[in-house]
This record gives structure tokens, sequence and C-alpha cells, in this order.
RNA sequence: GCCCAGAUAGCUCAGUCGGUAGAGCAACGCAUUCGUAAUGCGUAGGUCAGGGGUUCAAUUCCCCUUCUGGGCUCCA
């Protein structure tokens, strides 16, 4: 038998005997590379290792530390839980179980209505633990869709899978369960269990091992709200016990900045039971923070050309007729209020009542681009389910602006736009961006095609002209107009939808807006909204997330603590405290009632990011022990200086935040 | 809205196989006056989320409501 030549990413080729599989190919490139083997690409296909190889092929070998080789071992460890859940409750239906990031996660339906406890989590992990130390092979094979049906006949999510792909109009959405061109591919365990993928898959369970159940959760059929609900349980899986370990710690880590947590510990807010759900009250320390984000808000917006106006917070229902709200969005409005004169409604959106502040007067292109702010409170009904911490909340406050302008100015706008808006994000701490450009949905939008062109067109311009690359979301569009979404990365990586800048072809329309032009005729201004924080709960709810509680020193709702070592020393401390506040900082004096390591130690969980210690020697020197957070302790430092240091680290930050 | 799990002192949690509850921290009081992450002793603090049912007796068992958590769906 004659050999075949392979070729490697690297450009070099490598014989091996005829019916050389992947894996053997691994096996003669290193005994590393085998172990980390979990999956190859053949030609451009993904493909299991135990495929034989064509003379010819190119090969690419999928290792276990690689995205492509943790979403295969993820895909496998999902089939050895199906398995596992088959044979502790026997009769259990399974449906689909994917990779997703960071993990996977298999949906049931269990016999009699049944449901997963958190308990059975345990039972099921170790049960899989024995389907990896039995080592099973993955035997793939391919089935015509009579075939499958028949293999899969008590399996009915299987069967209406394999319906869906048998039929013309298969949708390809949820894939990696199923085969393409009619054929349905399959891998085999053992004599019992048997389920559809398309691979690839390990050769073998015993590649599995470092793997997690995490948590049970409902979930509906093909995500259908009128569809049944299945039983999902999740998982984490990696290629290394270092790497589940590291996976584990992160989700600590974030557990732990979790800003439900960090505001009660550091007294920010609060939501009373008694207020009902998704309404947060601010407490003093988190209302500081918030007065200064809105103090920097407006006065960005103020230097930025912005006028500021103020609406109310209920409105009259044609007023929403009018904008279409009620139209498009009555299920996520506050129940209407009827009223002596007619039916009242909490506002949603701001929108319309700037839109009336525009339609007040004739307006003239000189005016133009008019670009009205306001930090406007909403109130929409989000489902009780969807309710989370600040991240999503009934009521809260945008900053939110609605400029009007010309459809020459468009373009100009928005790219000034998106100057201020990442300025204004990297006052807060933000560097790293990634942006969204979601295009018309074909199904659902008002305008012309002309302006969506033009404006999509604007927008894509604004963003090649900062040089900022960007994702294109086609489709994603609201009905009104194109859109730019921008999402931050935090300190430990995750990712924030925040700001967005949406093009406006339809609420002009709707209230019949009007410039008078310089050809003296009347031209229907192009509108934009766009909200830099989104909404001030969610962005502070973001912030404390992102400094993990430790604000910095500008935003710091106290600074500095002045922690006198002894009462004899509180008279010295009070002075220090006078000196500081004489340059704005926000300082008050720990009284010598307790151990100063006690005092100390409570400062440092209150996260602030001054303690100054004063003690006989300062007192006698008009010095302090500086204790900053994060950082090590300076004895003997004058108070002068400090007081200078301090006021300057203020004022450094904000003049870098209005230069930024 | 749907599925699952919860709600006990300000916080974190234990407990009661049905007989009205306990710890640590915090608070308050007393003593301690201390040089960089927890001084000691003591006191007080709870309609066991709310309502209904079963029971001689409910914080405990059952039902409903509210709120919370994890998901799903939704998100102008």
């Amino acid at each position: 038998m004659s050999n075949i030549t392979i070729s490697l990413p690297d450009g070099s080729t490598r014989e091996l005997p005829a019916e050389s599989t992947s894996l053997d190919l691994a096996k003669s490139i290193g005994s590393g590379l085998k172990k980390a083997a979990v999956a190859a690409v053949v030609d451009g296909v993904e493909t299991d290792l135990t495929v034989p190889l064509a003379d010819g092929a190119e090969v690419a070998i999928i290792t276990n530390s690689t995205d492509e080789g943790r979403h295969v071992l993820r895909h496998s460890t999902s089939h050895v839980l199906a398995q596992a859940v088959t044979l502790l409750f026997p009769g259990a239906k399974y449906a689909i179980g994917p990779a997703i990031e960071n993990g996977f996660y298999y949906d049931f339906e269990l016999p009699g209505d049944k449901t997963f406890s958190d308990d059975d989590l345990g039972r099921i992990e170790a049960k899989m633990r024995e389907i990896i130390k039995e080592n099973q092979p993955f035997v793939r094979s391919e089935l015509s869709p009579p075939e499958a049906r028949e293999l899969f006949s008590d399996q009915p999510y299987k069967v209406e899978i394999i319906d869906r792909v048998d039929s013309a109009d298969a949708d390809t959405e949820d894939t990696g369960e199923v085969g393409d061109g009619g054929a349905i591919s399959a891998y085999r365990n053992t004599d019992e269990f048997v389920d559809m993928c398309m691979g690839p898959h390990v050769p073998s369970t015993g590649k599995l091992a470092f793997f997690k159940l995490q948590k049970v959760a409902g979930a509906y059929w093909r995500g259908n709200e009128k569809g049944p609900m299945l039983q999902r349980i999740y998982g984490t899986a990696w290629e290394s016990k270092q790497a589940l370990a590291a996976h584990l710690h992160q989700l600590e880590e974030a557990a732990k900045r979790d800003h439900r947590k960090l505001a009660t510990e550091l007294d920010l807010l609060s939501f009373p039971s008694a207020l009902g759900g998704g309404l947060a009250v601010w407490h003093p320390k988190g209302a500081i923070i918030r007065k200064l984000m809105e103090d920097y808000s407006r006065l960005r917006h103020e230097r930025g050309g912005y006028e500021f106006v103020y609406t109310p917070h209920l409105a009259n229902a044609s007023l929403f007729e009018t904008s279409g709200h009620l139209d498009f969005y009555a299920d996520g409005m506050y129940p209407p209020m009827e009223m002596d004169n007619g039916t009242y409604y909490m506002k949603p959106m701001n929108c319309p009542m700037h839109c009336l502040i525009f339609s007040s007067r004739q307006r003239s292109y000189r005016e133009l681009p008019l670009r009205l702010f306001e930090l406007g409170t909403v109130y929409r009904y989000e489902r009780a389910g969807t309710l989370h911490g600040l991240m999503r909340i009934r009521g809260f406050t945008q900053d939110d602006s609605h400029i009007y302008c010309t459809k020459e100015q468009l373009a100009d706008e928005i790219a000034s736009l998106l100057d201020f808006v990442l300025s204004v994000l990297r006052a807060f701490g933000f560097e790293e961006f990634t942006f969204n450009l979601s295009t018309k949905d074909p199904e659902k939008y008002v305008g012309t095609d002309e302006i969506w062109t033009e404006a999509t067109a604007a927008l894509a311009e604004a963003l090649d002209r900062h040089g900022l690359e960007y994702s294109l979301k086609e489709g994603d569009a609201a009905f009104y107009g194109p859109k730019i979404d921008i999402d931050v990365r935090d300190a430990i990586g995750r990712s924030w939808q925040l700001s967005t800048i949406q093009a406006d072809f339809s609420l002009p329309e709707r209230f019949g807006l009007e410039y008078v032009g310089a050809d003296n005729a009347r031209h229907r201004p192009i509108m934009l909204h766009r909200a830099l924080f989104g909404s001030i709960e969610r962005f502070f709810g973001v912030l404390i997330e992102h400094y993990a509680g430790a604000f910095p020193t500008w935003l710091a709702p106290l600074q500095v603590r002045v922690l006198p070592v002894a009462t004899a020393h509180e008279e010295y401390a009070a002075e220090v405290a006078k000196g500081l506040v004489a340059v704005g900082a926000r300082v008050d004096v720990g009284k010598a009632d307790d151990g100063l390591g006690k005092r100390i130690r409570n400062a440092k969980l209150e996260k602030l990011p001054y303690i100054l210690v004063v003690g006989d020697d300062d007192v006698a020197a008009n010095t302090v022990g500086v204790n900053p957070r994060g950082g090590e302790v300076e004895r003997d430092v004058s108070l002068a200086a400090f007081i200078e240091q301090f006021s300057n680290e203020i004022s450094d930050a904000e003049v870098a935040a209005l230069e930024s």
C-alpha cells in the first residue's frame, strides 16, 4: 500500500501510510501534539481525528487549548451529560446541547414533568465521570432522514430537528446538532446512547476530564415562549485542571464585583421590596457619586453645544399615539392612568416631548443642529423575570439628547458625536471600545431606501473617519433608523453595551417637524437619538463592577479619612481635615475610640482613597502619615505637601477628563 | 410572563423531624488611648417577607401574594 502526502499549515508536507488519520498525523509530529489534539481541520472542514485522510489533504490539528479545541471539548462533554441524564432518569428526552462561551448546556424533558434539583447535579456529575473513565468512543455515522427518524423514534425533539433539516426551508440556526444537505450525522458512545450531531468530537470520552456542572435552569424549546419549557443544565469544561480552576476563580472575582453586593456593602443604594420590583433608592453615598456623574455630564454637554430642557414624567396618551410608542411598545409601558380629562401614561422615552419643544415654534436652518439635552427619567414596564439590579430596572434616568439636523449635517454631527462619546467614557476610566453598526431590517422599517443608505453611510463614514473598526449587524437596526452601539470593556474584560447613536426618520415625520431652509422652503429635519451613559443607573452599576467599588478619587463618596492615633490628637486631626475641606476634599475624622488597626481596617473596607494617620510626631511637625488605597504607607509627609498633591490629583483628573 | 431555587437580627448565615429562635460582624454602653487591615467585657436587637389554610399549637407543613437569585423569552 502506498503512502499519502499531507500538507501542514506551515507549508511543510509529511508522508504517512495510507489510511492514516489526523490522530496518526499528530502522533507522528509529537506525543505532546497527540495528547493535545481534539479534532482536525481537513481541507478547511472540521473533522474527527479518527477519519482516514486522503492523499494530498491539507490538515491542521485542533488542540485543546484553542478556542476551537475547547469548543470541541465542550460539545463532547455535553454529549456525556446527555448520556448521564438518560442513564439516571430513564425516559428523559434530550433536545439540544451545544457548546457556548466558556461551557456548554443540554436541554432535557424529564418524564412526568419532573425537574432537576441542585442535588441532582452532583449525581449527574458523578455519572459523567464514570462515562469518562470508561473511555467510550465517539463513533460517527451518517444517516438518511428516514433512518434517523427510526433511530430517534423515541426522541420527539430529535425527530423535530430531523424534520426541520429534511424540509426545504431548513433553518440553519441551531446547527451543531444536525447535518447538511439531507444527510444527518450522529455520534454513538454506547449501544444505548447515540446523539445527532455535526461534530467533530474528541475520539473518546477519556479526553474529557476538566468540567463542572454549574446550574439548572428552565429554557423554552427552540427559544419559543409558547413552546414547552425544558430543563437546562449548564456546565463548563476546559483542557486542564488549571484552566478550569482559573475560570472558576474568574467567576468568583466577578461575583465579588457584583454591583448589588457592593451597593449594599458600601451603602450606595438599595432596592427596598416595599418600593416594588425594579425600583431603587439612592443613599447619600451613592447619591454623591450620581451627582458627580450628572454634574460632569452637564458640564460636558454645556461645553458641547447642547441646550438643556426639562420635561414631565407623564403625558397624555395622544402624545404616545403620535410618537407610535403605543402602537409598538405598549407592552413595555406602565398601564394607563385614567384622569378627568383623558388617559395618561408614564413616559417610556423622552423623545416625543423633545419633539414638542422643536415644534413649539417655527424653526430655521440657522438653528440646526439643535441639540436638546435632558437627564430624563423614564419608566418602562420590564417583565418581572428580566429585572436585574441596576442593569435592568423599571425606572431610570437617561442622559438623553435629541439632535435635529439637516441631511447634509448628519455625517459631521455623527463624527463629532463619536469624539464626544468616547471622551466622556474615557473620563470614567474606560479605555477599550467596540462598535456595532446596525443596518436596516428589510422586514421592518420606515423611510425611503435612499435615506437609509445615506444615513447608514454617514454612520459608517464617521466610524471610518476616526479609524474605528466596527462590526456590521445587518438587520439589527430599530425600525426607525440605523444606529451605532458602543460597548466598553471593563477591568476584568467583560463587555457592556452603554452608548448608542441612532438615526430616526420616523419621529420627525410623525410629529410633522419642519424647518425653513436657506431656500425659503420647508424641510424635514433628521433626528438623532443618543445617550452616552445610556441609563445613569445602569452606567453606575457598570462603574461599580469596573472599579470593584474602589472609585477613583474624584468619584469617591468620601476621599480622605483622618485618624488620630489617640484622643489627644483629635484636635490636630480636625485641623488637617479643615485644610483638606478648604481645597474641596470630601473628608471626615475618625474618633480614637477604637484600636487604630481596627479603624484602618474599616476605612480599607470602605475603599477610601486616602487614610491619614496623625499622632504625636505629626502634631509636633505639622505632618501626616499617608496610607493610600493600593499603595505604601508614607510617614512624616508635610500636611501642606499632601494637600497640594491631593488637590493636584483632583484637578488633574478634571482637566484630563475635559481634554481627553 | 415562563422554569427552578430562595426570603430567619442592619449584614453574612445557622436552626426548628410542628412546641414563637441562635452565631459572627455591625449598633449601643463601659473599660482600654493605642503609629497603619479586627482590644476586652457587657447590653440591646426578630410579628422568622405578607396573607390565608391544616393543627391543641405554624417560623417549620400546604396554598396565594410580594420581593430576590439563576436561566429562558423580551429589551424602543
